[in-house]
DNA sequence: AGGAAATTGTTATTTTTTTAACAAAGGATG
DNA sequence: CATCCTTTGTTAAAAAAATAACAATTTCCT
């Protein structure tokens, strides 16, 4: 399959979730319309993102379910689902192992880091927080291909070079410094305040 | 001054938080390329940016700092800044209140509000947290125009109906259950999930 | 002074994303 | 059995966003 566009690849993975969790009330296909009804987009656009993964559905009965939410799944992770690690074990990344254990999703938060010895070798909802210096052994072992930041900004472009050089292959930052990163990373990145600020921007308007 | 396109104005929230930090330095003035380099972006980007919004810099030798701040501030936040309201004071409640209070931008969380008895009356990094029933008389009383929603998403619809009727302009959701809203209330939202998932995948696509 | 280099402001082009249009399939209805 | 309605898959058009192109101006250098 070709490289799918990027808002794309954001709307399946809000389908595979509204989809799931429709799955467990015992319904087995679903229309266009009412998924565009469940995220608020059109079923047009819903359409066209299935038909860029290649599903077809039946006309007249619409989507299988189980169908739709397994091809998406073998799309978007690999297989047995994608290992993660966190940096910085602060009041945002707690918030963020626990939301994801709470979730159940196939995303893992498997290691966390941290510099502070008050929280190594302590273990936050069930994931463990090792020293700074352990990570490139951590990451091997345990196969970790992605990793979130959640340190003080000071330090985001430091531990995304550790990360990098531990062999992660992509990047959540969620601190507000912009990082940089070599063309075979993948980074993503998300600050509160931008989201604010353009709340305030167009609530403003109208 | 008509409307800026969506990223150009999430942009400008970056240019002067960027900017701000610099002015600290002494430095007054900074090139397109200067910018475009702290937020890993291009130069034209920046100058068309700044275009939109009608500033014009000197030629060789570029914008003015601090005037540049100061009217993405007239552009973005009316003028005495935007004050906010957040619902749901759980962890990431908590977490965003005590990132806002300690960033300390124009932005001002003035008002908590939860269900939960054991959090009524508290105050969180200096915000006081009220019972949901007294939420249309704190929002009109303290000129509150946008809602911050961290509940359970099970809650989150009734939450954003009492924040709509209460007089809120603009919604920032961070509940993973989509919200419908009328056309005069801006809505963001924002899941955390769908940022791991697409980092998962483009992380494996190279 | 005159030419070269740098940098802005703006228009043009390309790319990406969304929306619209519509033919084809299949079932429902009478 | 013929017709009508619904819904998909796909192509076409429109809108939004990013990138490129380049003229105009100022400074710098010789
Ligand atoms: N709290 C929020 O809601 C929020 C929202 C948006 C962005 N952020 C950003 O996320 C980051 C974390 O926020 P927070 O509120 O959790 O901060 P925090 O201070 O509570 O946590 C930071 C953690 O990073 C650890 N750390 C410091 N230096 C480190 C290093 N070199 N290597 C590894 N770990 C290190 C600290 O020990 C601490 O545990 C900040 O950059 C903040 O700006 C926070
Ligand atoms: N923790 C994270 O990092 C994270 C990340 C992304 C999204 N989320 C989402 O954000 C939301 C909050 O997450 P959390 O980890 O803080 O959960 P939490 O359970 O810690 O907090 C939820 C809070 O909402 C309050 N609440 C419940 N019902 C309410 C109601 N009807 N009105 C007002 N308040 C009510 C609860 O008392 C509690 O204080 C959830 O929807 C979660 O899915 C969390």
């Amino acid at each position: 399959m070709k490289h799918l566009p990027d808002k794309t690849v954001e709307r399946l993975s809000q389908y595979r979730r509204s989809l799931s969790n429709i799955l467990n009330t015992g319904k087995t296909h679903i229309f266009s319309h009412e998924i565009a009804n469940l995220l608020h987009i059109t079923p047009v656009q819903v359409r066209r993102d299935i038909m860029l993964i290649g599903y077809t559905g039946t006309l007249r009965k619409g989507y299988d379910i189980a169908d739709l939410v397994a091809l998406i799944g073998r799309i978007i992770d690999s297989d047995p689902g994608q290992r993660i690690a966190i940096v910085g074990m602060g009041n945002l990344g707690k918030a963020i192992i626990h939301y994801l254990h709470e979730i159940r999703s196939r995303l893992q938060i498997v290691a966390a880091f941290d510099i502070n010895p008050d929280k190594i070798g302590k273990t936050y909802t069930s994931v463990l927080c090792y020293p700074m210096e352990q990570m490139e052994e951590v990451i091997a072992r345990e196969e970790i291909r992605i990793g979130i930041i959640t340190t003080p900004p000071e330090v985001a472009a430091a531990v995304a070079s550790e990360l990098i050089h531990a062999g992660i292959r992509g990047i959540l930052n969620y601190t507000p410094k912009p990082l940089n990163v070599p063309d075979d990373v993948y980074l993503e990145e998300y600050d509160m305040i931008t989201s604010m600020e353009k709340v305030a921007y167009f609530a403003k308007e109208g």
